[in-house]
DNA sequence: GGCGAGACTCAGCAAACTCACAGCCTCGGG
DNA sequence: CCCGAGGCTGTGAGTTTGCTGAGTCTCGCC
């Protein structure tokens, strides 16, 4: 939703074998602008990448015949450079993917929120060149927030954010002056599995107000019946 | 009514088994110069999607073979990418929506008001760069709606509406210079199973009025005995 | 194992909104 | 000019919606 396609298309494979999985991404992804392919197991993923030649891997560690690590290995073998993401759960394969943002890679924990995936892809790409946009930050008014570093400021005095307090006030940044529903929000900040009270996301607006729009001219406004709006107070 | 129809029409499939609310819809939806194919079952909409090709779905999650959610995987499946607006009830289901609004897709609560149904399929066409209207701004005279910010402005100077205000009058600036019956009001801007008084819609003439109408020559106009116009005064 | 931070739930309060109603006003026909 | 139907608007009740402080739960860290 964010911005236009570019000119020419990032190339993304998507390999999961769970297919709600590769849909959910896969839609989230088309509509953010990139080409999708998509895999199911370890030796599609590695036809596809010889085939299509994604520029970026979404790659599940979990898979049916061998797991992303092994995808990883072969494709190094084979001398074929591509950034990877790996998706893990939250448990003991966790602590294997550590040591693989050394690299030119990166991991997302399930459930993740597709906002969250989306930011790691724009980073990982902006640090391999392929990005055509060359800056993580994000401004409006006089509030920043820079993606890479995780930072926010208002009016150069620098705040902190809880990680979902971050996401929040980075989708809305995204899309200034841009009322969003609360079924947006919910949708790109929270997991994509987050089932839960939907009042949740008052709270998080509330905290975000305190921390965000404590001074002068309050940027986070409610657009009652409908959903939220970063925007300057008008008139 | 809003626009001259484009050159080429936009083709929209309606899917629901209440051939009521398919009549009601699709009505409304070529009166709005769309081409409206309908289909009462998740088979008979696949079949018509692969058919007629249709630029977007307005599909009920609830039907007699398998739900809408099915469809849309089966289409997914066929790798058909059309966006999807569902109809969903405000209940249970109300949850399996959620993660919708991360593709093109959206959805739309019944009961719903027609307007409602429209300004989303209007949005999504927008987004997915099918519609021929880029901007999200309706302008007559010098009264300005933005629908993305659900931003009203007379001669610049910024107005707070409602919600039922600001459906109204996006109502109204949709058809200008056409007389809107009571009926045609009642039906695009309550819910379609709106049974109260009918008088409301003079009060909220009247609160539009009071801030919409209060400066220089007035716009919203009476028809007496008819219903009610959006006109530069003549003379 | 205890502690603290963060994520989420919950409930009560406050404000805003929707709608009904009723009396007044206006328009247009006779 | 008078009258009636149709239209306008102030008042207020009932409901919805949003905000916030307090509490629970989990998880990582010491």
């Amino acid at each position: 939703m964010s911005s236009a396609p570019p000119s020419e298309q990032v190339r993304v494979l998507v390999v999961d074998d769970e297919p709600n999985i590769v849909d959910v991404i896969s839609m989230a992804l088309r509509f953010e602008g990139f080409e999708v392919e998509s895999a199911g197991t370890g030796a599609d993923a590695i036809a596809a990448v010889a085939a299509r030649r994604p520029q970026l891997l979404v790659l599940d560690v979990m898979l049916p015949d061998f797991d992303g690590f092994e995808v990883a290995r072969r494709l190094a073998g084979a001398h074929v450079d591509v950034p990877i993401i790996f998706l893990t759960a939250r448990d003991s394969t966790e602590d294997k993917v550590h040591g693989l943002t050394l690299g030119g890679d990166d991991y997302v924990t399930k459930p993740f929120s597709l906002e969250e995936l989306v930011a790691r892809i724009r980073t990982i790409l902006r640090r391999a060149g392929i990005s055509e946009e060359a800056s993580s930050k994000l401004v409006f008014a006089d509030l920043e927030l820079d993606e890479d570093a995780h930072e926010v400021a208002r009016g150069g005095r620098p705040i902190d954010l809880t990680a979902t307090e971050f996401r929040l006030l980075r989708y809305l940044m995204l899309n200034p002056r841009r009322v969003l529903t609360r079924a947006q929000l919910l949708d790109h900040v929270w997991n994509y599995d987050f089932g839960g009270d939907a009042r949740v996301l008052e709270t998080y607006i509330s905290y975000l107000r305190k921390k965000v729009d404590l001074e002068e001219p309050p940027l986070i406004h409610t657009v009652r019946g409908v959903g939220y709006t970063l925007r300057l107070p008008r008139g």
